[in-house]
DNA sequence: ATGGACACCTGTGGGC
DNA sequence: TGCCCACAGGTGTCCA
C-alpha cells in the first residue's frame, strides 16, 4: 500500500509521540512479522525491552528509530528498530485498553517521555511487511541517513543507514537528493522510464500510484526507454514526482479503503487528486480519453493513451 | 544489464 | 449462500 507519502505521514505522526520514549513491553502476535529480523522473537524482545527510542528516521519507504541501549548494555552495537509498510502495514498509536485492532501482529509497549503510556500497534494484513533490529552503518555519501524533519542534527545516528535499507537511494523530498545522479542513471537505463521510477536504487520512494500520477503530469507512457527521454523532459519528470509527492504528504496519502492509516487510524485525502491511478474508463481530464489499464509486471498501469504516447 | 515470472500473504468484491 | 477468480499503495530473487 504505502508509498512515500504514506509513510511520511506515519513518520511524522510517530516522532512527536515516541522519541525518547522508553520500551517496555514487546508482544509479537504472529512472528512472521519479524522474518526480517535474523534473532528470532526472544532477540527481537530483549534487544527491545529497556532501549529508548532516539528518533523516527525515513528514507523512500523504509522507517527506522535509532535505539538507545540501556546503560548495562550499551557497547559498540549501533542499533535501529527498522520497519518497512510493505503492502499493507500500519503503524497505530493507541492508549492502553483501546479497542484491539484487527490483523495486529506486533505490539509494543513505550512510555513517553512525558510519562503518558502508548501503545505502538503494527497492524498487517498480508504480512509483506515487517519489523527488525538491524545494525547502523555510515551512509555511502557521509550525509544524513534520510529524513528527520530536522531532529537528529549533531546525534551521533544522524549520518547511519540501517544496512537493510543502505541499497535504497535517497528520495526526492530527501535535502541530500542528488538530482544530477539521478538524470545520470536514467541516461543509462534502456528500460521503460515507469520500471525505472519504481527501482528503489535509482530513487526511491515512488510506487505504483505516484508512478502513474507522475507519468500522467508528464504525459509520458510508461514503456518510453528512460534513455530516449531527454534531459529538459526528465528533470520536468521528477519535477513533477517531487511536486506529487509533496502534495500528498500534505493530504496525508492516499487511502481507498482499510489498508492506509495515520498513527491514528484515520485515511488520507491525495485519492481526490488522482488523475491516472484507479481511473480507469474515466475520462482524461485533459483531453477527454477513457483512462486505460493494462497488467504490466504483474500489477495494473493507468494511463491516457490519447497524452501519453510512446515515442520513437 | 534487462525483462519476466514468481514467491511472500490475506482479504475483499464481482460474477455466476 | 457458496465458490472461483481477479485484484490490491512492495520487495527480493531466480532464470532466460
Amino acid at each position: 500500500m504505502p508509498e512515500l507519502p504514506e509513510v511520511e505521514t506515519v513518520r511524522a505522526g510517530l516522532a512527536p509521540a515516541i522519541t525518547e520514549a522508553i520500551i517496555t513491553r514487546v508482544e509479537v502476535l504472529d512472528s512472521r512479522s519479524l522474518k526480517r529480523h535474523p534473532g528470532g522473537v526472544e532477540d527481537f524482545r530483549q534487544t527491545l525491552i529497556g532501549s529508548k527510542i532516539l528518533g523516527v528516521v525515513r528514507r523512500g519507504k523504509f522507517l527506522w528509530m535509532p535505539l538507545g541501549l540501556p546503560a548495562d548494555r550499551a557497547g559498540e552495537k549501533q542499533l535501529a528498530l527498522v520497519g518497512h509498510l510493505g503492502m499493507s502495514g500500519q503503524m497505530l498509536l493507541r492508549t492502553p485498553g483501546f479497542e484491539a485492532d484487527k490483523l495486529t501482529r506486533v505490539i509494543i509497549g513505550v512510555k513517553a517521555a512525558t510519562g503518558e503510556v502508548v501503545e505502538f500497534r503494527f497492524v498487517d494484513q498480508r504480512i509483506f511487511g515487517s519489523l527488525a533490529i538491524d545494525q547502523l552503518e555510515q551512509t555511502a555519501d557521509g550525509a544524513s541517513g534520510g529524513f528527520s524533519a530536522g531532529v537528529g542534527q549533531g546525534q551521533w545516528w544522524q549520518n547511519l543507514i540501517p544496512s537493510s535499507a543502505a541499497h535504497i537511494t535517497r528520495d526526492p523530498l530527501d535535502p541530500n537528493f542528488d538530482i544530477n545522479a539521478v538524470l545520470a542513471k536514467f541516461a543509462k537505463k534502456n528500460s521503460g522510464i515507469k520500471r525505472v521510477l519504481l527501482d528503489q536504487q535509482t530513487l526511491s520512494g515512488i510506487g505504483n500510484i505516484y508512478a502513474d500520477e507522475s507519468l500522467w503530469r508528464a504525459k509520458l507512457h510508461y514503456d518510453q526507454p528512460a534513455c530516449s527521454i531527454s534531459t529538459p523532459k526528465a528533470k520536468e519528470l521528477l519535477e513533477h514526482v517531487r511536486q506529487i509527492l509533496a502534495d500528498a504528504v500534505l493530504e496525508g496519502g492516499t487511502s481507498f479503503d482499510e489498508q492506509y492509516k495515520n498513527v491514528n487510524g484515520e485515511g488520507g485525502y491525495f485519492a481526490v487528486s488522482l488523475n491516472a491511478y484507479a481511473m480507469t474508463g474515466l475520462p482524461c481530464k485533459r483531453c477527454g480519453h477513457p483512462i486505460k489499464r493494462e497488467t504490466w509486471m504483474n500489477r495494473g498501469s493507468h494511463f491516457c493513451p490519447n497524452c501519453q504516447k510512446l515515442k520513437a
